[in-house]
DNA sequence: AAACTTGTAACTAAATTAATTACATGATAT
DNA sequence: ATATCATGTAATTAATTTAGTTACAAGTTT
């Protein structure tokens, strides 16, 4: 299974609303560039804001980074809005056997490995911040 | 949301068969020690089978690895079990607004990204053998 | 033929996702 | 102050996936 696309949707609703910084960007419009429904975003703007990402205020419209886009990490992104827990992303079956030696093992041998793995992948998203996004849409402005 | 545990399950799977390698391992025994269902434990070992990690026969009870446990990596086990496909560890939101710059070139954009975190992820996977994993729950029994 | 095994299909309950609708609450402009 | 518009949030839905369960056909052995 995939993990929700709740994160590609964090980065857009933050690169969209850094490219329009001039302008208001309320829910409906960041619905409108998603292609969603404005409460689908609304819930993931309570989560950037929870973590701190973003300003928003009850009835006054748009939305604001608190940061530099620089400053932002994808992992950032992929924390706030909730999509992999710590040590969870592989799962691991749950009351093997322990009279054999393998089942009585086995979780201890592999929650390491997984715990490596997961931190491989995260460690790609630390080393990408929101400005390398951002850049890489510009290029595509004007190269595409 | 988490990775199937068909893929820990998968490894429990072929190191005890490798364990119990005088004796015979059928389903029952498997599922015995996974603590679940034989049916369960059939499915997973017809994907095995079919990615060329066992040899099992209908009507002929018991499985047998086709290889050394030091030739069958982690990421074999994973591909074999089919818990993610290639380059869909994360997903991405579909139909974003063409309009909006952001919209249109954030798929291009996050993409090989995510396939990067994606790979190294699976590059630990490949870096560990069953092998590894068997010769850690023989520490496992001799120290614990 | 009886007993046992693998292979598979059908069905279930639980969990998660993404979308949708609805509405309370807060802010603002006329 | 009231109409308007925005955010915050809860409840509901359909779709998907998981893991388990039951059942049974087909192959093998004794």
């Amino acid at each position: 299974m995939s993990i929700s696309s709740r994160f590609a949707v964090g980065i857009h609703i933050l690169t969209l609303i850094e490219f329009n910084k001039d302008g208001i960007t309320s829910s409906e419009f960041l619905a409108s560039s998603v292609n969603t429904n404005p409460a689908v975003i609304r819930k993931l703007m309570g989560m950037l804001k929870k973590a701190g990402l973003i300003e928003v205020h009850p009835g006054i419209a748009g939305a604001k980074l608190t940061m530099k886009l620089s400053d932002i990490t994808l992992f950032d992104v992929y924390k706030a809005v909730n999509v992999v827990q710590d040590k969870e992303l592989f799962s691991i079956h749950e009351n093997p056997q322990l009279s054999c030696p393998v089942g009585r093992n086995i979780q201890n041998t592999i929650e390491p490995i997984f715990a490596t793995a997961q931190g491989a992948m995260e460690k790609v998203l630390k080393n990408v911040t929101l400005e390398d996004v951002m850049n890489d849409i510009v290029a595509g402005e004007n190269i595409g």
